[in-house]
DNA sequence: CCTATAATTGGAGATTGTCTCCGATTCTAA
DNA sequence: TTAGAATCGGAGACAATCTCCAATTATAGG
């Protein structure tokens, strides 16, 4: 559903020269470089940096891709190897686990889930996917309650994304975390 | 807390001046003007912008803070006359309300939750400080656990406003506050 | 291997938005 | 009324983004 064309060797070259570089910078905190220089430091031109990533969104994206797919990933596996609710609650747990002292994935993820259309909004996009099929076979199970929606869980993960420079962070987000799981369990009748 | 020294009476024209007209625009959807036209349109010069808010979240907090303050002392008053519990509740369920429809002040409110220290971190001090009284009430009445705190809930309504443009926003707003108060009331031992 | 064609490049400079500075103006208090 | 302080306005310095195209590099066909 998205890489359609192989690039040309060179373009390749400097797509991922680029990217290696921003993964560089965004694991030492520099996020608000100028956009050029993310060009100049990888070795080329603002031209080649712009045709490839039109917005500093989309080389963060580019950036966070392959570690958003192994999170979603990892989603459809312990959905395939846990009961439903503990998979629910494996992934939530995971995910502010994983988030925790990756700030630049926490703000690109923030990002993201703040984009509504466009090729940026697809991580997001797959991410409440793999949340809706997680809490739909909770669901099933009869473990959850059923009318609260995945948007709704998105919502809360963006403001624990959209928090990450919160000084109480952690403890936060766990909070949060809490509360969603206790949430969807208390709609059921009490069994 | 805040005001000190009373401004000479063309500055406090000005100042009102450009409040007035932004909050005009910013109901109109105007967000992202060129800063320095807010100015312009308010028939002052760019120094005076300037001089009065050195940023655009600065003009923006000043637009919403008799709002904000507005829904602190809702907040008190729902404290001082209902079971905490149903304070709780009422507060929550009436800050979604009151989100919603009004973009700017989710805008602003994202940014000033976003912010943690400064001028501009006050306000969302402020209403950190209100949940904080309304969930301490709830705990001693025995209505919630009291092992989440009012962090985690200004996480989530952090998400709530950050997410103000989501086509879905109402339903995943209300979403999201129907599980932190089931979550928050789920702790406590089932009575 | 060589060439024709197409894709891609680099980076100078145009464009756009932010912010500063200071002479002119307006206010206040005495 | 006036001296002095506070504030004003807006030209222009500065900074970041983004465009454009002549030069370069890759690829496919002969």
């Amino acid at each position: 559903m998205t890489d359609a064309k192989p690039l040309r060797a060179d373009a390749r070259r400097n797509r991922d020269a680029l990217i290696a570089k921003a993964r560089e910078l965004f694991a030492d905190g520099r996020f608000d470089l100028r956009f050029d220089d993310f060009a100049k430091l990888a070795g080329v031109g603002t031209g080649t940096l712009y045709r490839h990533f039109p917005t500093r969104e989309a080389l963060a994206e580019a950036v966070y891709r392959e570690e958003l797919t192994a999170m979603c990933d990892r989603a459809r596996e312990l959905h395939a190897t846990l009961p439903a609710d503990e998979a629910l609650e494996s992934f939530l747990r995971g995910f502010v686990d994983h988030l925790h002292g990756h700030e630049g994935l926490a703000r690109t993820l923030a990002t993201l889930m703040a984009t509504q259309s466009g090729a940026l909004a697809e991580g997001a996009q797959a991410l409440g996917q793999v949340i809706d099929d997680l809490l739909a076979a909770a669901v099933n199970a009869g473990a959850i309650r059923d009318d609260v929606g995945a948007g709704a869980v998105m919502m809360a993960l963006h403001g624990i994304c959209a928090a990450y420079d919160h000084p109480t962070y952690r403890t936060d987000a766990d909070g949060v975390i809490t509360l969603v799981l206790a949430g969807l369990r208390r709609g059921v009748p009490a069994r």
